[in-house]
DNA sequence: AACTGTTTCGAAATCGTTTGCGTGTTAAAA
DNA sequence: TTTTAACACGCAAACGATTTCGAAACAGTT
């Protein structure tokens, strides 16, 4: 095991100062010729790097970026880190995870794990259980200790921070469209309680898209999930919940699901009640990704595009971390990035 | 904004020297109770939190451990890092994620951006490109400047470092039986180049399987899919790869795919092709995740306990770092993780 | 020979924290 | 009154790097 070069460590070998070492690997005209050869060399053979903790604590930056997610077994959140991920790296920054769980607990611990000098700023989307509580007090304090947040996705108001989301209401409206245009006649919709907001908002696109349209609206027509207090049979209730769903309103012939999971769970139940998809009833989900593209029939579903929200978060994040050190303080900003909807089978007419 | 506490802060508005606070905040004995207290209430008030940069680099341990995986958008990645990330959390140490996008230069880049002093140790899956290249030398590198790895999964030899495997050959042994047991008679097996280690143990274990059973074994019943290289269409070329053979391999009736996405990709081929599944032909899958789950019928597959492979890699290394900090130095181990089938539609006889 | 200017380098401060050791004060013991 | 010990605190070095400023050394000019 080699000892780790250091520029002391060259120095003494070299029988020069410190500062002379760092000038001459800098190429400073100071220096001269001669020397900096003599020191690139030494430092080359011994293969010098500058060690990232001292540069951090002299230029007080870590060029560390902080990810706060609800899960990270979760196509959308895996692709928008692959977006933050990606431009982060283009820009000299590591990306840290840190997993809520869902949990207020746990985000409260992480954002405060992580603020203390290890992360220049976070990207986060809020847990369940935090939006639940409504309790955003350690968001207000990081941000008033000088560390910026942009938040993704579940987001929420009255935070001095950017944000970057979809139109929710715009993409459901286009979604409950798109099952109508394919001839169903009574739409229902699976969505989560109410306290998550963007499940909120797709309810509202799909209520005033109805209402547009003039079409039949009924409560029953309504599934909403409680799945804020993650457990091991979250599935099993959400297919027992689903097949009530199902044997109370036979007659639905159009499904909007508010994400991938409960739009394939919704698929199999009604499977397994003898629907044929998409003859008997059709299915749209929102949140590309592996399972609509895979599901059999393969899901109709809105796209997100998780790697742009991503790679949008950490322009917005690491812009307003540049500025900062400038002493600017921009205007916050929400981002709103584009959905498009993928046609695959479950909305063949 | 407030100004961020510092001892040097305290010190100065308490007229007493940073030591002293220092040594007041830690119930050092040597300070006065009543300096204590007037020091600890003032830190408290301006809610100071040590810095984590200082304290690196003042001890020369960050607590952050580096992941580097090929691809994040991938189910059995993902449960691997919750696994690290709950072990890693739970004694301390945070984890940053680096995506090598199975590239060799991605892999290396990320290797040098973390190796000097942002982390204490690597927990990685080696590249395709990489193992296809067969150029390990940043890892030697890295681990001969004292910088300890674990690798799992996609493992190499010759290195000094741990190590977090399934037992493929078993596995896939078991796998093989699982589908003969269901009445299958000819079973074929889609897997990767043999560069990629993991797919060519688990075709190993699929020979020596018929091979006991004293089965029938051809050439054309071995699919080897090359996806090193990824690029934007590789799911149409493996769909191409997979029409092919089954198209000039009628006759078989299982098929043991060595991922996830072999497996449903061949379900959705066979369906097309007009086999009835299980019926016709059944198949079974590696590595256990969303897909095999949801898929149409559901996908028998071995899954290897990712999260466990994830706690376990994190103990490893967390285990390394402190003994290297005692001048320890343990032999590397190689921790095998149990798997397990889990049976599901596709294998019903 | 004295002055000016350039080249080349080193000393020291700084970032925030910890910690061994030295020192001044006070009170108790001789 | 003197000695001693305990107590309470500050000084300074250390981690590894950058950077400002000052200072030698030497060349060139008058």
């Amino acid at each position: 095991m080699k000892p780790k070069a250091s520029l002391k460590m060259i120095a003494t070998e070299l029988d020069v100062s410190v500062s002379t070492v760092s000038k001459a690997l800098k190429d400073s005209k100071e220096i001269s010729d001669s020397t900096k050869k003599k020191v690139k060399a030494f430092a080359k053979l011994y293969n010098y790097k500058p060690n990232n903790i001292a540069l951090s604590l002299k230029s007080q930056q870590t060029n560390n970026i902080g990810v706060i997610i609800p899960e990270i077994v979760h196509h959308f959140f895996t692709t928008v880190i692959a977006g933050i991920e990606k431009f982060a790296n283009e820009h000299g920054y590591n990306v840290i995870i840190g997993l809520s769980n869902e949990s207020f607990k746990k985000e409260v611990i992480n954002l405060d794990m992580l603020a203390n000098g290890t992360i220049d700023g976070f990207i986060l989307s809020v847990a369940k259980q935090t939006l639940s509580y409504g309790d955003y007090h350690h968001f207000e304090e990081t941000i008033d200790q000088g560390i910026p947040i942009v938040m993704f996705d579940r987001v929420i108001d009255g935070i001095h921070c950017d944000r970057v989301v979809v139109d929710d209401i715009t993409a459901s409206k286009n979604a409950v469209k798109c099952l109508v245009d394919a001839g169903c006649e009574k739409v229902g919709i699976i969505t989560t309680e109410d306290f998550v907001n963007v499940g909120k908002k797709r309810l509202t696109g799909y209520q005033q898209y109805l209402e547009e349209m003039d079409m039949e609206q009924e409560d029953r027509f309504i599934l909403k999930i409680n799945d804020s207090e993650a457990g091991q049979n979250v599935e099993q209730k959400l297919e027992a919940s689903i097949y009530k769903y199902f044997s109370d309103n036979p007659d639905l012939d159009g499904i909007f699901a508010v994400n991938e999971l409960y739009g394939v769970t919704a698929m199999k139940v009604a499977r397994d009640l003898g629907y044929a998809i998409p003859r008997d009833i059709k299915f749209i989900g929102f949140t590309d990704g592996v399972l609509s593209k895979h599901a059999y029939p393969s899901l109709t579903t809105v796209s997100q595009h998780g790697e742009k929200m991503g790679e949008k978060a950490a322009e917005l994040l690491i812009r307003r971390i540049k500025g900062q050190r400038e002493g600017k303080d921009f205007d916050t900003q929400e981002h709103v990035v584009d959905t498009k909807i993928i046609h695959r089978e479950t909305t063949k007419e």
